[in-house]
DNA sequence: GGCCAGGTCCAAT
DNA sequence: ATTGGACATGGC
């Protein structure tokens, strides 16, 4: 198969897919492998551009959001000087555009979770009930559509835990066809629409809004958006998350839920190092 | 081996 | 309106 070679400036494939919105994708010495609804690719990065098999061109520049002026938005941001660190650690990071039952489902199984025990959920609950999806020798699941989504027990035999009912009862409302009206609504209505699913509330709803629906204003407080600004904007002072948001809303406006992604991103990469930094420089077993 | 994890929900202030 | 505890399990 000739790969296609799609247009890609300003882009970081990798620290894009490795940043936390997006599970469903797996990374080899030539490239990564993504499933995005019933759509199994390969991508791999070239000099401004995408290499990609089994996607077309539409697609990619839809779900990578290549079309989104990220020259703008950084630009924007970078008035706030207190952003420089987060903005300088994460150029040509993008949002994808998820499905948004998949978004929803997973960040449902995100509550009080990891990101590699997230992705072991999703990726259980693909191979249990989603359909096969091949491409060449690689064959993955789908995500199963809310219908196929089993029962609590099933749920919690997965390893779920108590995030089984509340994905178990989501499946149900959004079988109804829940999601289907968000696209539609303004922000606030959005959140308060998703918002009736059960398992999902501010948090989960934003990052929702953010990952699947594009809407660059949310900014979900998790705790690691949560201890950065408090510490990068609150002097310190333990403050409720509806004050970081309603600071963040204020101050970055409709780009706030960018400036957020790259502070995650940046206040984990930071951590990491200094928790490498402070392990022991010898192991006691030599 | 604890502590903590991309929180939510509900009951008791 | 705010706050604390329960909820299951696994990474590190």
């Amino acid at each position: 198969m000739t790969p296609l070679v799609v247009p890609a400036p300003r882009f970081d494939l990798r620290l894009t897919l490795e940043s936390g919105q997006f599970f469903r994708w797996s990374a080899d010495d030539d490239g990564f492998t993504v499933i995005r609804g019933l759509r199994l690719f390969r991508v791999r990065p070239r000099r401004d551009a995408l290499e990609v098999v089994g996607a077309d061109r539409w697609f990619v520049r839809e779900f990578f959001s290549l079309d989104h002026d990220l020259a703008a938005t950084e630009r924007a941001l970078r008035r706030d000087r207190r952003l420089w660190p987060a903005l300088d650690a994460c150029p040509g990071l993008r949002f994808l555009r998820q499905d948004p039952w998949e978004c929803t489902a997973a960040f449902i199984c995100s509550i009080a979770s990891n990101i590699p025990r997230i992705a072991g959920n999703v990726s259980d609950l693909a191979r249990g009930y989603g359909r096969p999806v091949r491409l060449g020798d690689a064959s993955w699941h789908s995500f199963p559509r809310p219908a196929d989504i089993p029962s609590e027990g099933e749920l919690r035999r997965l390893r779920l835990g108590f995030r089984a009912r509340y994905l178990a009862q989501a499946a149900r409302l959004a079988a109804g066809g829940v999601l289907e009206e968000i696209a539609a609504l303004p922000y606030e209505e959005a959140r308060e629409t998703l918002m009736v699913l059960p398992g999902v509330a501010e948090k989960v709803a934003d990052c929702v809004l953010l990952f699947a629906y594009g809407r660059l204003q949310a900014f979900p407080v998790d705790t690691w958006i949560r201890r950065v600004m408090i510490e990068r904007y609150f002097e310190g002072r333990r403050v409720p998350d509806r004050a970081i948001r309603a600071f963040a809303q204020e101050r970055w406006g409709d780009l706030a839920g960018y400036a957020q992604q790259i502070l995650y991103v940046w206040s984990r990469a930071t951590a990491r190092k200094g928790r490498r930094a402070s392990l022991p420089a010898r192991s006691l077993s030599e």
